[in-house]
DNA sequence: TCTAATTTTGTATTCATTACAAGTTTATCA
DNA sequence: TGATAAACTTGTAATGAATACAAAATTAGA
């Protein structure tokens, strides 16, 4: 048998130790916060990860979630995606990294699989290229197919 | 001697005329902004096209800047730069199309060439894409230089 | 346990963007 | 040309995401 955990796995298993791991300390807002992150992969906005936490910790402030993200996005655990102009959403870093598709019709986000290093042309090569972003936006397959 | 215009060349030309053939009425509000945009490629605010305006057009609103753009954006004349999460950047859109370098350091917003081609994945074919954008984010080679 | 540092919370504030209605300009037609 | 409607511009009010700030609560260290 196979005890080896991949990288979900394992902060699956021990959020707290994780955070602890980066340097953050591992409040009971700050693991729900993240564990939220991990089970949701929608790239949830502020407003979405508070409603969905309230019932369960009625304490929680919209500040902490604010204050969280940024800590998190800070340490580089959490990426922030600006696909939208008005809201703010994020989404648990990947080393592999990703790109993201917008459907117009039902306003989903999805994970896109990208080539990063295909992107990259001789004039960046005078650049620092410290992170990079590709968006798509256009119509999912489960909107193509109601549409049909 | 060669007395063929390209699409710059044409627009610099005649912006009113233009306009109204993208089934836009130019007004002179609409003409200036467009043209600060042609003049401008810095990927401005809102808030900078109009302070650049303010001075030669005194009656101009900001309201006015921001429907004209969202008209622009409507019938694909402009792009909304979403780089940032603060605040909307707009810039002319260009057929062939670009990605965006933002220097973290003079936070300044470069136009880079993209080989859009190249990015697309078979996951992506079950997708309808309708536009796409590539954002880096690091450091410029002017702000490299100085560091060193 | 006592004390200092950190975190959370609630409220006030900022500021980009939109909503709306009134004023102004432009187009249409007798 | 002059009247009337349509389109555009403007100013102000409203919305809402994000931040600032200070007090309350929790945690860590001695
Ligand atoms: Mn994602
Ligand atoms: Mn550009
Ligand atoms: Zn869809
Ligand atoms: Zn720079």
């Amino acid at each position: 048998m196979n005890t080896k955990l991949d990288w979900g796995e394992m902060m699956d298993l021990n959020i707290p130790s994780f955070l602890r791991n980066q340097g953050i300390k591992a409040s009971y807002q700050r693991i729900r916060i993240y564990e939220y992150l991990m089970n949701n992969r929608t790239h949830p906005t502020v407003a979405e990860i508070y409603n969905a936490l309230i019932t369960d910790i009625p304490s929680l402030s919209k500040t902490t979630v604010y204050n969280t993200l940024n800590l998190f996005v800070e340490k580089e655990l959490v990426e922030e995606v600006t696909i939208e102009g008005s809201e703010m959403r994020y989404d648990i870093k990947d080393p592999e990294g990703h790109g993201h598709f917008k459907c117009t019709q039902c306003h989903r986000i999805f994970d896109v699989p990208v080539q990063i290093e295909k992107i990259f042309t001789d004039e960046l090569s005078e650049f620092h290229v410290q992170a990079q972003f590709v968006h798509f936006v256009g119509i999912c397959p489960d909107c193509l197919k109601k549409n049909s």
